[in-house]
DNA sequence: GTGAAAGCGCTAACAG
DNA sequence: CTGTTAGCGCTTTCAC
C-alpha cells in the first residue's frame, strides 16, 4: 500500500497541508519543520500520487512529445532517436516525465483530442509537423495547452518553436560548392510539405542567387528524406550531368552516392556531394560525406526546456530559438585530398 | 473550459454514473441510452480527464516503457526505435498512451521510485535490462505494479517476458557456416551482462558443439553491440586467422566488415560473416550481410499487448512469449554467388 | 507558520 | 437499468 500525504503528515506530526507545502517548495514553512518532513519523506521514499496531484493542481509534471508519422519512414533515420533522447534528457533533469505519441494517420485525430483535452500532460512538443497538421490545428484551437514546435510552421506566426537555421546551412553548402569551382550544382530537396525541406530548398536558391548562378529546374528533384528516394532522385538528376549536388539529408545523400557510384561516376571527381544532418553514418560513407551538421539532440533538449518554462512561468510572448548549423568538411565535396 | 462527465450527463438527460458506464463499456446500460450518450460525446468530442480517472479508478490507461541507458550507445542502433514503434503502435490500437523513460544512470533510482509509486502508469515494459537492474529490483520489490520485460532476466524466474529465441538463432548461424565448410568459426559476442548477448553466445557454443567443433578462446571476443567495438573486436580476432565469424549484432558486423576489408581480406572468400538483427543497413552493406532476423517491432507490440492483458485481466500465471528468428541469406556468408 | 475544509472529475458500491 | 453517494490523494483557499 503506497503511502499518502496523510501518512507522512502523521509520521512527522504536522498536517497534510504542511507536507504538501514542503513538497511544493512553498516558502511559508518554518525551516525546522521543512527539514523534519523532508527527512521522513526521504527515509520512506515517498512519491506523491501524480494522478491526485494532476487532478487537484491541474498539472501533471508530464510533457508530451508528438511525432506525426504521416510523412517519413520515421525510424530508419537517426534524427528522431536523437531528438527523443534530447527531450528525455531535459525532462530527467527538470523532474518531468515524457509521454511519447507516434501519431499514425489512423489515430491522429483521436490522439489530438486526447492530448488536448484529457489532462494527461502539461504541454506538448510537436516534432516535424507538416503543414495543416491536425494535431497542431487542435492545439491552436484550444488555447490552454502550451505547446512548442520543433521546426517552425508557416502560417502559425504566434507559435513557440525551436528551429535549426536550415536556410543558412543550405546556403553555406551551396557556397562551399561554388567556391570549389563547381558549375552545375543540383539539389535533392526534402518534402516541401515539411518546413525543414522547404527551408533547405530556399537556402539552396539563396546560395545559388548569391553566386549569380541560374537554377536549372532539371537539376532540382524533390525527395522525402529516405535513402531509397535519394537513390532514385539522383538517378534522375544524373541524366543532366551535374558536377555537384546538395542533398537535403544525409540518408538521402547516402542513397544518392550509391546511385552516382552505380552510374560509374566518381565522388568527388565527377560529382561533389554535400549532405545535411551529420548523422553518424555520414563519417563512414565512402567517401566520407561532407555535410551540414545540425544539433539534433540539443533541439530536443531546448524544446523541452522552453516548454517547461512556458508551463511554469506563463507569459504572453512567444519563446523562439534558432540553432545554428556548421559545415563539416570531409572528402565527398572534393575540398580535401 | 473542458467538459466534464457532469456536463455530458446534463446534455443527455441522464446521471453522471450512466455516462461513466457508457464510457467504460459497462453492459448495464440500455442500448437506447447508450446511443444517445455516445452521440453527445461524439458531437462535443468529449475526452474524460485522465487524472481524475486515474485517481478514482487507480488506472490511467498509460503504460511506461523504460530503457535503461546504462550499457549501450542506445540510439545509433535502430533496435530501440523499432521497439518503440512496436510498443507505440500497440498502444494506439488498444487505447493506451505510452510514457517513455530513458533512464540515464544518474536518474535511475529516482525514476524507479517514480515509476513504481507515483501512479503515473498502469504497468511498465522494461527493455533490455541488465542483470541487477535497479529498476527491475524496484519493480520486483513492490508487487503491485505489473511489468513485463523484453528479454528475459536470469534469476527472475517468475517475471513476465517477451523474448526472441536468441540461442536458436545464433546456433543456426553457426550451423549455416559449418554447412558451408568453414573451419575456424569465430564470434564477436554482445555484452555478457545483457541476456541477449549472453544467449547469443550460448547459441554459438551450442552450434559449435553440435558440429563437434572445439571452441578456440582466441576466436571469441566480447563486444558491446556498437559498430566501433565490432571493428576493434574483429581486428583482435583476425590475428588468429578465422575463415568465418558470427557477430552478435548487425551494427557490430558492419564495423567488423570494415576491419576485415582494411586488413586486405575479402568477404566472403577469406572470411564469411553472419550478423544478427537484420537491421535495414544489413542489406546495403558491401557485400550484403547474411544475418539472423529478429522481429523487433513485433517484440515491442507483443510486450505491450501482454502487459495490457495483465493489467486488464490479472491472473497469477506469468505471460511469456518466445519469438522465432529466421536466417536471411545474402552474400557475406558465401552461400550465394 | 500551520491546520481545517472544500473541492478537482471521475469510479464504484449501493439502493432502488 | 439508473441515480445517489462516498471517496481516490492531493492542492488551495481561508482561518487562526
Amino acid at each position: 500500500m503506497p503511502l499518502t500525504l496523510e501518512d507522512i503528515a502523521r509520521m512527522s506530526g504536522v498536517s497534510r497541508s504542511t507536507v504538501s507545502r514542503v513538497i511544493n517548495d512553498d516558502p511559508n514553512v518554518k525551516e525546522r519543520t521543512r527539514q523534519k518532513v523532508l527527512e521522513i519523506i526521504r527515509t520512506v521514499d515517498f512519491q506523491p500520487n501524480m494522478a491526485a496531484r494532476g487532478l487537484a493542481a491541474g498539472r501533471t509534471q508530464v510533457i508530451g512529445l508528438v511525432i506525426p508519422m504521416a510523412v517519413t519512414s520515421i525510424f530508419t533515420d537517426p534524427y528522431f532517436p536523437l531528438l527523443i533522447q534530447g527531450v528525455s534528457s531535459a525532462c530527467n533533469s527538470l523532474g518531468y516525465s515524457m509521454m511519447l505519441w507516434l501519431a499514425e494517420p489512423d489515430y491522429e485525430q483521436r490522439i489530438a483530442s486526447k492530448i488536448v483535452y484529457s489532462a494527461l500532460v502539461d504541454g506538448v512538443i510537436v516534432a516535424s509537423a507538416v503543414m495543416d497538421d491536425p494535431i497542431v490545428a487542435a492545439l491552436n484551437e484550444r488555447q490552454k495547452m502550451p505547446f512548442i514546435m520543433i521546426g517552425r510552421l508557416l502560417g502559425a506566426p504566434t507559435a513557440n518553436y525551436v528551429d535549426v537555421d536550415n536556410r543558412s546551412g543550405a546556403a553555406a553548402a551551396v557556397e562551399h560548392l561554388v567556391r570549389l569551382g563547381r558549375q552545375h550544382i543540383a539539389t535533392v530537396t526534402g518534402p516541401q510539405t515539411m518546413i525543414a525541406g522547404y527551408d533547405r530548398y530556399v537556402g539552396y536558391l539563396e546560395g545559388m542567387e548569391r553566386a549569380h548562378r541560374l537554377v536549372d529546374s532539371d537539376l532540382v528533384v524533390e525527395g522525402d528524406f529516405s535513402e531509397r528516394c535519394g537513390y532514385q532522385a539522383m538517378q534522375k538528376i544524373l541524366l543532366y550531368h551535374p558536377d555537384a549536388v546538395f542533398i537535403a539529408s544525409d540518408m538521402m545523400a547516402i542513397g544518392a552516392m550509391h546511385a552516382i557510384h552505380d552510374a560509374g561516376l566518381r565522388i568527388p571527381e565527377d560529382v561533389a556531394v554535400v549532405g545535411f544532418d551529420d548523422i553518424p553514418a555520414a563519417v563512414r560513407a565512402i567517401p566520407p560525406l561532407t555535410t551540414i551538421r545540425q544539433p539534433i539532440n540539443r533541439s530536443g533538449a531546448m524544446a523541452a526546456q522552453l516548454l517547461i518554462d512556458i508551463i511554469e512561468h506563463p507569459t504572453p510572448e512567444p519563446r523562439r530559438m534558432l540553432l545554428t548549423t556548421e559545415i563539416v568538411i570531409r572528402k565527398s565535396c572534393g575540398a580535401q585530398p
